[in-house]
DNA sequence: GCCAACGTTGGC
DNA sequence: GCCAACGTTGGC
């Protein structure tokens, strides 16, 4: 028994971790979100087989640049254990981690990628509760309905 | 590089 | 519980 899909969309810098990093990996364990919102949609909120819109941020065109899928069930970063990792936190510990992740799975690349400004022309259409867009939000794991799913995706040029 | 917006920390 | 200080995110 399964629940219905979900879709989600998760930001990373392309200089830390691409599309094209997690093509060559095939499938990356989600380390370092330290934001409690973000922990919990991942925690509480996933579930294997789910849909991943890939965006990259801090980039000379922010945008959807790939597909992935969620991999695992949520369990602890093990980052957060590892006093040499930059994700090391001192007060996680493993009777009660405070970091969740799942694993990513890689899908596909876009045809082209689905810029920013894009999006932002389908405001209207995406609604005010997309966080993606929503002024001073920097959500890095958040929630896209499936209406909000097949509209960007609609934006998709395959030629 | 700038800076607005936001989250977290810690003193009180 | 308040709030100033600080750090981070991420578009531009």
């Amino acid at each position: 028994m399964s629940a219905r899909k979900r879709y989600w969309l998760m930001k990373s810098e392309p200089t830390d971790f691409s599309i094209d990093d997690l093509e060559r990996v095939g499938t990356e364990p989600w380390t370092g979100v330290r934001n409690y919102q973000a922990r919990n949609f991942m925690r509480n909120g996933m579930q294997i087989g789910d849909g991943i819109l890939f965006y990259h941020s801090n980039t000379q065109v922010p945008g959807i640049y790939g597909i992935a899928e969620v991999a695992t069930e949520a369990y602890p970063d093990p980052t957060q254990f590892e006093r040499k990792s930059k994700y090391h936190d001192e007060k996680a510990t493993r009777e009660e981690p405070r970091w969740f992740l799942v694993d990513v799975r890689f899908v596909r690349k876009l045809h082209a990628p689905i810029s920013l400004e894009e999006i932002r022309q389908q405001a209207d259409a995406l609604g005010e509760e997309f966080a993606l867009i929503r002024k001073g939000s920097r959500l890095s794991v958040l929630p896209v309905t499936a209406a909000q799913w097949k509209i960007l995706l609609g934006l998709e040029q395959t030629s």
